[in-house]
RNA sequence: GGCCCCAUCGUCUAGCGGUUAGGACAUCGGCCUCUCACGCCGGUAACGCGGGUUCGAUUCCCGCUGGGGUCGCCA
């Protein structure tokens, strides 16, 4: 039977960076199984959620390319996929289990509950708190005031289930309290309303995070109380900072938004997350429909891993420059905005013939911008550090050059290339001696590709303006480092 | 602290009883070279410890140590 698989975030910030790695992974099983994939939105915190995180967490998954067949503006049969639409079924699936005796209305307060807790700590500062079930057996309600539900949990026994990647797990029932089912305001909590929508929504396989595993025992006693069949499950290991902690904001970029405004495609995001805590052999770079193809659960690792920025990077640039990876005309599309918040209007032949030059040395689109920056500034910006490379005797030589290059046919680099080279020959001098003010007139650098390269993409009249502009340059230094 | 989980180079990992313990990133040399980059060649670098099981353990079992997660009217 096909998948039905699920991400169900909370919308209380942007789509982290290990929330898109478990998007990834239900994604990803859904598409090699040729399952559903489904968006369900976990709004059940009034004071945490917000639109303005569902949007948000819409549009990184969106631009990651993890399209989703049922949930928001997706639409299904199995709405609302938001839990704030189901609070009725919530309700009464919690009346139902009051009536067959495994959840029970519990009337203490939250203040009650504070001053157990308190009298505790006084008493037991190392002590943990537990609910000692005050209501678990009365059914004497008092009238007019709230309560929230709890679940009977058994109080013997253990609870096991089996974990597509850690095998068994079993937890003692003792170790669990008489969680709370629905708060006193009636919006449900994390588990029960999890384990209703998931049974509801026909979920076959939940796959999350491995923070998660704690409480899969509390729903496994759930979908038992509730006589429903638990779907599979799969957790996966933590995505930790590099020094071991819970990822956060002050170890490294978290929000996947960021990625994309810093200039990474959403290929070089994913293959990353993919091979993070799944592996396939020694293959480290994947198309997307080539980690469609070899996904499997068998082969996701266990053990937590720290986020490697270099790693990560490198990653990312691969894909950046491999055309297999990342085509002409997506590298071209995806650029644009980089060039355009440099203020720069790219025509299209000039772009796709530097494109070649600056795939393998561009490691995000930012870069990009940065390293095709120079081919629509005209004169190009000079870099402090490259002015002084125009000195007063390279004036010269930067105009035997552009006049040497003025006949040269084709204007094609391997043409250019010959023609350098034999002007510097002819004139006796280095190459070495020509090239770096040469550099500097044609890109404004001390660092840009090679100069038959650049000036094939430049074509003809351009490169020789530059490098006559150079020469104009390099005589304004000598005069203006020249005294009185 | 209770409960749960994990453990191969600095990092991500391959390995599923017998391997010179492999790959990638990072790092260090070198080559290429008009600069940068790419590329290429090479080096350093790992089975946490102690018991078993076995002819033989990185691999299977137990303990220890270390690390992580979780113990809310958050998710």
């Amino acid at each position: 039977m096909a998948p039905r698989v699920r991400f169900a975030p909370s919308p209380s910030g942007y789509l982290h960076i290990g929330g898109a790695r478990t998007a990834l992974f239900n994604w990803l099983w859904a598409r090699r199984q040729g399952g559903t994939f489904v968006l369900r939105i976990e709004d059940t915190d009034q004071e945490r959620s917000s639109v303005e995180s569902v949007r948000a967490i819409l549009d990184a998954l969106r631009w990651l390319g993890l399209d989703w067949d049922e949930g928001p503006e997706a639409g299904g049969s199995h709405g609302p996929y938001f839990q704030s639409e189901r609070r009725a079924r919530y309700r009464e699936v919690a009346d139902a289990m009051v009536e067959a005796g495994t959840a029970y209305r519990c009337y203490a307060t939250k203040e009650e509950l504070e001053q157990a807790r308190a009298e505790l700590k006084a008493r037991d500062p190392k002590a943990q708190f537990v609910y000692p079930g005050w209501w678990r057996d009365r059914r004497d309600w008092p009238d007019g005031k709230p309560w929230v539900y709890r679940f009977k949990t058994p109080r013997t026994g253990a609870t096991d289930f089996d974990d597509l990647v850690f095998g068994r797990v079993s937890t003692p029932n003792d170790a669990q309290q008489d969680f709370v089912l629905m708060r006193s305001d009636g919006f449900p909590l994390y588990n029960f309303s999890c384990v209703i929508d998931d049974h509801d929504m026909g979920i076959t396989l939940v796959a999350r995070g491995r923070d998660h595993i704690g409480n899969t025992p509390q729903q496994v006693l759930l979908y038992e109380a509730l006589g429903w069949p638990a779907p599979q499950l799969a957790h996966l290991p933590m995505m930790l900072s590099a020094k071991g902690e819970k990822l956060s904001k002050r170890h490294a970029a978290v929000s996947v938004s960021e990625y994309r405004d810093r200039g990474y495609t959403a290929m070089g995001v994913l293959n990353y997350l993919a091979r993070f805590g799944w592996s396939h052999g020694d293959q480290e770079i994947f198309a997307r429909d080539e980690l469609v193809a070899a996904f499997d659960w068998a082969s996701v690792n266990r053990a937590d891993g720290k986020f490697d920025e270099k790693k990560f990077a490198d990653v990312a640039f691969e894909h950046l420059k491999q055309p297999r990876l990342t085509s002409d005309a997506e590298y071209v599309e995806r650029v644009r905005p980089f060039l355009a918040a440099r203020g720069l209007d790219a025509d299209e032949p000039t772009l796709c013939a530097a494109l070649p030059l600056i795939r393998e040395r561009a490691r995000t689109l930012a870069d990009a911008a940065h390293h095709l920056d120079f081919y629509f500034r005209e004169p190009p910006e000079l870099d402090p550090a490259a002015a002084k490379v125009l000195t007063p005797q390279s004036a010269e030589l930067l105009e035997g050059l552009a006049a040497a290059l003025t006949a040269v046919e084709p204007w094609e680099g391997a043409a250019i290339d010959e023609a350098i080279r034999a002007w510097v020959e002819a004139r006796g001098v280095s190459l070495k001696d020509v090239a770096q003010p040469a550099r500097v007139s044609l890109s404004g650098r001390t660092a840009s590709p090679a100069l038959h390269d650049v000036m094939a993409v430049l074509g003809r009249a351009r490169a020789l303006a530059r490098l006559r502009h150079g020469a104009t340059l390099a005589r304004e230094a000598a005069a203006a480092r020249a005294p009185g």
